[in-house]
DNA sequence: TTTCATTATGCAAGCGCTTACAAATTGAAT
DNA sequence: ATTCAATTTGTAAGCGCTTGCATAATGAAA
């Protein structure tokens, strides 16, 4: 514990360099080692021993040097998750659930963006792995083979949230993003509405937005309709390009009844356009979402959306990794979205 | 580089735990200094040397460790922010903002949540700074001044956001919070309203929260007007306590023509009370928030608020942080907040 | 008491990397 | 060819921590 200092205004000030483990140990009068015993597995160590070193870790405010640690025991205590974007709320509770239930683990949850980009995702992956993560919670299973056979040559554990399949080869936490789409068109169609349109997500490189278009198409098939270039528009994920989306829908050949949106996000964009165009919803057009986020409850008129239990996904995905990640196996999980129903959708 | 493996289903797999540095200076033949060098400092090497070296790192697929960098350079490229909470979307964006203008500087964000909890976020803060981080960002000033201590004595560098005043001794980059409650309390004045109530974030370890109140109270005050308990509610920052505390203010002796929000999370709320109870906006009571998020303009009616350069603030922290970090010195940054008027608030 | 299994501690060797400092190489000037 | 300064590379000492193994302390049984 060198201390050192420097000069400014004529003032020394003295700064100490963080106490270490060989402080601790000097100050109790233990070894290092047991130091680190006291800290990493406080049963192996006498009752006495392990009050004695407690007290002066509290005198010196020792904290353990986290470089060090990693690079003796190969082992980080944390975990790294790549998702989209921070920018809109369809991430951020399930994300918050992620750490809360990983914190109660001592686990520290690292957190990377890729702007809905492959190429950026499989670059911010690398420097997780650079950073030691001891896992990874990546979202969607839609990436290169490169990007799962690099996970897989380090034997990195990591599992896959928001969508979910039978006979996906990965560990999941998720849900059948088609299957949830099918059912809320469905039910559109039982309002009998036979003019119907979609905004899907970008469908590049996301295979939840990809699949819910496919879910739409199952749906309509059914009842003999489909999808055409005039009533499937696609827009990133963000207010005003659902409603730019939704403009170019309703300037096509013919009106559309009902938008089906591949989000919440989308729809309250498309919300927006109607509006502007002096159109009601649901009395001229209606439309749904998809997450059922904060804002889903907010806009008006109220989103009919799909359920998806955000704070549970993240819940899951965390035990779940932390169990793989402790060398037990551990099943993937599905869940079952709920369309609920608001104000936004109507008979036609 | 110890091959390792285990059995499975027959087939063994064979792990290579991941290259050394000591790997790639043999595969190039050079020392592991030479190696060092051209990762960190690649001018410093000549240019048949690097480009050898560089063959050997892509070959083995070699990335440094970051735990022996750290250990060795006392240093991570990383910095570390403690915001309240990832869930709803206040700090949404500027942290984006942060995160982006970071990774440019090639530093990785690491991001913890208090909870508004001035505890957890000492504690967060404490667990930021064993992982090494080589500076910090924090939200607001008011915190404990032993937090200071800690930082000041370890020479972190770290910078407030969303917070600035006049002779505040810490770097920071934000607003005056009580000059802009004030401006649009007195906008909310301007339009005739007399019956003012408000709804503040919680107080507690907020100055923010606690200098919007005092903002409010100092427009009021110029008119002859005063906050009392039947007319001022803290809730916590969702909509749903927004919407308790707003059917509190209506219940009171004195319906308020005008409702100001600490921010539009809560106003959102009351804008969701008013219309529960039957009540228009702005046509019974205007409402007010700020912060102005996307939520802002899509609720209905769209809220007149304060708007927060979310994005230019981040920024602007990452820049700041940076300098600091370098040890160069810089100073405050302070941003203008302005009222934008949208359609929630209204004459009497 | 002595003995011997148990349990608690200490010793010391790294983990992968950076960086003074020393040694070697270069190449321009003589 | 030499010489010498400038440039490039190598040597080796840690950075703070964990952990296998050896040693010491403990306490129950004899």
């Amino acid at each position: 514990m060198v201390p050192y200092g420097f000069e400014s205004l004529g003032n020394v000030f003295l700064m100490k360099s963080p106490p270490t483990l060989e402080d601790v140990a000097k100050e109790s009068g233990f070894s290092t080692a047991t130091v680190s015993r006291v800290i990493n597995n406080p049963s192996s160590v006498r009752r006495k021993t392990r009050e004695k070193v407690e007290k002066a870790v509290a005198k010196l405010g020792y904290t353990p040097h986290f470089g060090g640690r990693a690079l003796a025991s190969n082992r980080t205590n944390t975990i790294g998750a790549v998702i989209p974007t921070m920018e809109n709320a369809i991430f951020a509770r399930g994300l918050q659930a992620l750490q809360e239930e990983l914190a109660e683990a001592g686990v520290t949850l690292l957190v990377a963006t890729s702007g809905y980009d492959p190429e950026r995702e499989a670059k911010q992956i690398r420097a997780l792995l650079g950073r030691g993560v001891d896992g990874l919670v990546l979202i969607g299973e839609e990436r290169g083979e490169d990007v799962y056979a690099m996970l897989e040559s380090r034997g990195l554990p990591f599992v896959l949230v928001w969508s979910w399949r039978e006979d996906c080869p990965w560990r999941c936490v998720g849900f059948d993003n088609r299957a949830a789409a099918r059912a809320i068109a469905e039910r559109v169609l039982d309002y009998g509405h036979t003019r119907v349109a979609m905004i899907a997500g970008v469908t590049r490189g996301n295979d939840r937005a990809r699949l819910r278009v496919e879910g739409v198409r199952d749906a309509l098939a059914a009842r003999g309709l489909t999808l055409s270039d005039d009533t499937l528009a696609e827009a990133p994920y963000t207010c005003d390009a659902g409603a730019a989306a939704a403009r170019r829908l309703l300037a096509g050949p013919i009106r559309p009844s009902a938008i089906i949106c591949g989000n919440d996000v989308l729809a309250t964009g498309a919300l927006a356009a109607l509006r502007e165009a002096g159109l009601s919803a649901p009395g001229d057009v209606s439309v749904t979402g998809f997450d059922d986020i904060e804002l889903a409850r907010q806009v008006d008129p109220p989103l009919t959306t799909v359920h998806i239990p955000h704070w549970r996904m993240g819940q899951a995905a965390a035990r779940l990794l932390l169990r793989l990640r402790d060398g037990e196996d551990a099943e993937s999980i599905v869940f079952q979205p709920k369309v609920v129903e608001r104000r936004s959708l109507a008979a036609i």
